[in-house]
DNA sequence: TCGTGACTTGAACACTCGTCCAAGTCAAGG
DNA sequence: CCTTGACTTGGACGAGTGTTCAAGTCACGA
């Protein structure tokens, strides 16, 4: 086995967890399992991270920033793509949603992850700060649509970007469930017209 | 031990089941332990259940029906207790809140064993039919708080129940992560001006 | 060139896992 | 009363778990 500094032998786990657990589920997240789908032998995972919950709290971290980096990226195009804020909004759920049904498995385990860590008392932080981290960007990409539109909030915009927040984890637990895509885009559009009605 | 019928017996090591889980999550789903929690020999559980899949598979519908149950109660008291639409409807969705703050533990299982149920073949459609009657249920409650308050739905009635399952299913989710109900209810009550719209 | 230290390796530990099964117990029907 | 069959019991099996560790390998700076 080529000799890797430790920091890349890390990153090639954590990416080998993401993989096989968006795969699998958290249920499968063993060493062993791990060391094989990255291809390396048992004893090196314990060379790179002290304990398996170590390397399960850097997966985590990890996929949330990988979420929000592609997030980011699906939305920066859109949104001066419309000059009103509905087709701005729809623009923004459509970049978004076109992620969710690219991956769905990785989405199932974003959730997954999430349960998990909100069980254990020292990855409980990693969910709440990514929870908050969520909301911060959603508020920027809210606040920014609504300056790019000549528009303005009526009511707060933690409130607003909440609200969002809400709607898209809850659609795409629902899709999670049925796949079902139209109705999807039939509820986005339903908040897209509540949002409007909440800007001047 | 006493002897009892197996029907009891399945019925008692279900609920164990689900007092350890809300309790310490899926992760301790192992025979012995649900054997310990139901203060059962081990060999009994196999005698109950052909197996461990079988036994969670009937913990997942018990979970589901319990919750049905539980929301039922709890909605239909505050069914007739406004005249208008919104009161109705933010009425609704406290009592549906002091559920989910009275258990937020059992809360994440719910969670928790929907991803773990998409994740298996098997286990997959009792998550779809679970997610298909909650629609339903909810699709009924609406369309009752619709003709108690005089009002009518301008839009599909699967497409406002589908917008509340949505919105609440989203709302859990964020609570359980940051416990923020003052913000939860600001939620609800934006939700409740949209869905006031949808009607005439 | 040599040695030092970072990296690699697979065996071994004690433990838990789901499942099986032979033996035991006891209430009910003949 | 005895037999039948439903229910109970705990040990056993092989497989998988996280973690440890002694030994091995090799690139690189002195």
């Amino acid at each position: 086995m080529a000799r890797v500094p430790v920091a890349q032998r890390r990153w090639q786990l954590i990416e080998a967890t993401i993989a096989l657990l968006s795969r699998e589920g958290v249920g499968a997240a063993s060493i062993r399992r791990i060391s094989e789908e990255a291809d390396v032998p048992l004893g090196l995972v314990h060379y790179c991270f002290a304990s398996k919950q170590e390397l399960i709290a850097e997966t985590i971290r990890q996929l949330n920033t990988e979420n929000t980096t592609a997030a980011r990226a699906a939305l920066s195009v859109p949104a001066d793509a419309g000059t009103d804020l509905r087709s701005a909004l729809t623009a923004a759920f459509r970049a978004y949603w076109s992620l969710v049904e690219r991956s769905p498995r990785r989405q199932l385990l974003t959730y997954e992850l999430n349960a998990y860590a909100l069980r254990d008392k020292e990855l409980a932080p990693i969910a709440e700060q990514a929870h908050r981290e969520l909301l911060t960007n959603v508020r920027v990409l809210l606040d920014e649509i609504a300056t790019a539109t000549g528009r303005q909030w009526t009511v707060p915009l933690d409130d607003v970007a909440r609200l969002v927040v809400t709607v898209t984890g809850g659609a795409t637990l629902n899709w999670l469930n049925d796949r079902d895509s139209t109705a999807a885009l039939t509820t986005a559009n339903l908040v897209v017209g509540a949002l409007d009605a909440l800007a001047t």
